[in-house]
DNA sequence: TATTATCCTATGGGATTAGTAGGGTTTGCA
DNA sequence: TGCAAACCCTACTAATCCCATAGGATAATA
């Protein structure tokens, strides 16, 4: 299931990118717009800054803003830095692989070659949804 | 990401089902032979045969296994018994709906219609690999 | 300098997970 | 009948994660 910070995450960087222009938002604009608790998204949209999606501005006019490259940024990449792997067993992750230490053959382990088609799957929506697309997506 | 529980409740099945003739095992084998905690494997076993998916047999030479149907079984339905909901939002899910608070509409929401894809595709390996066709899987 | 807004660390309650403990109950067999 | 094998069931716990809040530090603007 999807966690609370992600959800939050991708639905700020969609207020975000739904503007026209690309002046610096309060954290408190988007938060009341959203519904979402105020604390809680400041340190969302920091890990997003942090992660090279989000420019902040200090001060009086300041607030959150996107960076260029992050429109054509895919929602996998949002998803990685918010929630974790995507995959859903670590021994099927590209970018947070680790074995498992009950199974001594991955190759002939059923639950990890299923879970890589299910991997496959979901990855290729992720990957291949940006955020412009992404905001497209809300009309369909 | 997919609990121990149901991880072990997909190899146990595997075990049961890779097995020649139908008798019944004993949990202490397949906690074994999987690298299971055997305790932890005993609730997991329990639930599967109170789900209708498992037979067992008390006393000496007693154990569990496949019931008739099980083998044409998807998936999907141990996830479902196992793990909980298939979509990544309760807002998407087909078996376990709720509504989100915080999103006044779902049909305009975003990450709502992102997650419909993915349960989409998720669902579609899901519902469409039988416990049959899953031990098949490990060999490819 | 005063105000505005992000930055950052710490903390806490609640839920979930992954077991563990310790019996109880039924069955088969000698 | 009696014993042991094997499942049945409840309750508990340690660890972890999630969601959120608090409060001050820092930086930018006017």
């Amino acid at each position: 299931m999807l966690s609370r910070k992600t959800k939050y995450g991708l639905k700020a960087l969609c207020f975000l990118a739904r503007r026209e222009g690309n002046d610096p938002v309060q954290i408190e604009v988007i938060s009341k717009a959203e519904n979402i608790s105020q604390k809680f998204l400041e340190s969302i949209l920091l890990t997003l800054r942090k992660a090279g999606y989000l420019g902040a501005k200090k001060g009086k006019g300041g607030g959150y803003y996107l960076l260029d490259k992050t429109r054509k940024t895919p929602i996998a990449a949002f998803y990685r830095v918010l929630e974790g792997p995507i995959a859903m067993v670590p021994c099927v992750s590209l970018n947070f692989y680790e074995k498992c230490e009950d199974c001594p053959d991955e190759d002939h382990c059923s639950v990890h070659n299923l879970m890589i088609q299910v991997r496959d799957n979901t990855l290729s929506i992720l990957e291949n949804t940006s955020l412009s697309d992404f905001i497209d997506n809300q009309m369909t």
